[in-house]
DNA sequence: AGAATAACTTGAATACTATTCATATCGGCA
DNA sequence: TGCCGATATGAATAGTATTCAAGTTATTCT
């Protein structure tokens, strides 16, 4: 008989288009799916997926049961709301800052989503960035930090989001533009344009300069486009996130490449004070950015 | 975690009020949806129900996690049509035979929301009465019979509809308005007024007079208000299912009393020919008779 | 063409947990 | 006080969802 626990395999199945991923989402494994799904078709008697090589196509049937979870997942989520809500008071603030400045890009129809859903709590993001948005927590200023910090003490917690790769842009006829990787040496006497923020906190640096002792001249700007700019420009090269340039590369303004063989991948995490991260307000947050992000973003990683 | 049998569950103790006779619904023991409840209150930290003693009355909480199921378990059963009709082809005709004259009464609104439902699905009632309808089905001229006679052979199936009580309707101040049971004896010399059928389907006939070697003086008549009428106007008394009478005993009109020490019952079944029975909208026809009368008929028992 | 990769499928073993059974408890009523 | 009609509870059970370990199939790479 028909259980939300199909629906939600369901649902999950559709994001990824893979049984192995969508089993992850749903805490599964592939083969668990595999099994529930085949119930599934055995007990109505018809195929909801086409299996291809490359994972699972929803037939008419599949698509009518997806229709069925999605709106059925709503309203469980909606109705789980009002029970909270009816549980204890849910009123709440949410100020939140961010580590890395590129989060900007996702961040506002995240904060859209949940504003409908938790009107009661008061979102706010903090305006300018800070050399250490941890301390923004500590100090009472901020309830939430996205960043790929994590805390020290037992005081706080880190709320996984998703890993995502940072790419080396180069302008369109740079010398490197033959390879395929970027390796350390490979920079040596580039002028890297990054954020103004503190050397230790920049991945490409930390990671990749520092263990190979290569130093590079920096300049700086606060905005991506800006830093698009100068190195469409050939003023230098940056290191950025991978959706935050892909439209830049696909309109031929600049190139990107992998930094290393397995490429440079930086995690986020949303880190709260202890005594919030029950709050079901903050728990849905978290959601809203990883599936609107798992859906938005190319290729970043659940994590 | 929330699954749709908890949403069942919970549509069925509201259908019900108390937990024994929701666990017949779900196919489980009180004890199943006992445990059931409380581990979802605990699951939600919060009360779902009032306990009273003489069952449980939704709290604010439960009634907003029953409105969850009654959008959700529509919205399933919207689907799992639609898969049907992707599965096959589901158009038919439905014709309805009555054996028992007052089913009138409730099939109406049955017929409607069934049409809703299945607007592919030619459903008709059939005219008049006929003395063995049954033989409608073997004649091919009905699919579907309801009425408390069961079918011999293996061509056709029978699906338990309800049960319910046939009660003796007798004038205001007859002689016997002083007990609160009638016996076989007490009816002796009476009139009795029944539809026009032969005696072996007149159920106080067969089980009740009969056995005790009592014959009464008849007069028939087709429809139910013209046997009140023919009651309250003292030529004679009835014998008519509980439903029927209920409103006319409320206005005192007549009076109600019941047959023998444990009442006179009767089982309505929806007798189909095997090949049909398989089809989703027959099974659907009689979930909505039964959920319908379940409902809106005082004092029926569903089987 | 052959090997490697990346999917899904399958059947048997396992682990989990929902359900039952049997009994206790509760509240109202005579 | 005792009984009736309810629900609650704990331990045992049964049922079934999930995992494990191969097995298949299609596609891509060399």
């Amino acid at each position: 008989m028909l259980e939300l626990r199909h629906l939600r395999s369901l649902a999950a199945i559709a994001e990824t288009g893979k049984l192995v991923q969508a089993a992850g989402r749903v805490h599964l494994t592939q083969s668990a799916l595999s099994h529930q799904m085949r119930a599934l078709e055995a007990h109505y008697g018809i195929l909801l997926f086409q299996r291809t090589g490359a994972g699972l196509r929803f037939t008419p049937a599949g698509q009518r049961l997806l229709q069925l979870a999605r709106v059925t997942l709503e309203a469980v989520a909606g109705a789980e709301r009002d029970l909270a809500r009816l549980q204890g008071d849910t009123r709440g603030d949410l100020r939140i800052a961010l580590e890395c400045h590129t989060c900007f890009d996702w961040l506002m129809p995240v904060m859209d989503e949940f504003r409908g859903r938790w009107p009661e709590v008061e979102v706010d993001l903090l305006a300018g960035f800070h050399s250490d948005p941890l301390e923004l927590l500590k100090g009472g200023r901020a309830e939430l930090v996205i960043g790929s910090q994590k805390p020290r003490g037992r005081d706080y917690v880190a709320l996984p989001l998703f890993r995502f790769e940072i790419l080396a842009v180069l302008p369109l006829e740079h010398r490197l533009r033959g390879k395929r990787r970027i390796e350390a040496a490979d920079l040596k006497g580039e002028t890297l344009i990054t954020y103004p923020v503190p050397e230790e906190r920049i991945d490409l640096i930390r990671q990749v300069l520092k263990p190979a002792g290569i130093r590079l001249a920096r300049r700086t700007s606060e905005l991506t486009v800006a830093i698009l700019q100068l190195v469409a420009s050939r003023r230098g090269i940056a290191a950025l996130p991978n959706w935050g340039v892909r439209n830049y590369v696909d309109l031929d303004y600049v190139i990107a490449r992998r930094i290393g063989a397995r490429g440079l991948w930086s995690d986020l995490h949303a880190v709260v004070p202890r005594a919030l991260a029950g709050r079901p307000y903050v728990g849905e947050f978290v959601d809203i950015i990883r599936s609107k992000c798992a859906a938005g973003l190319p290729g970043i990683e659940l994590l």
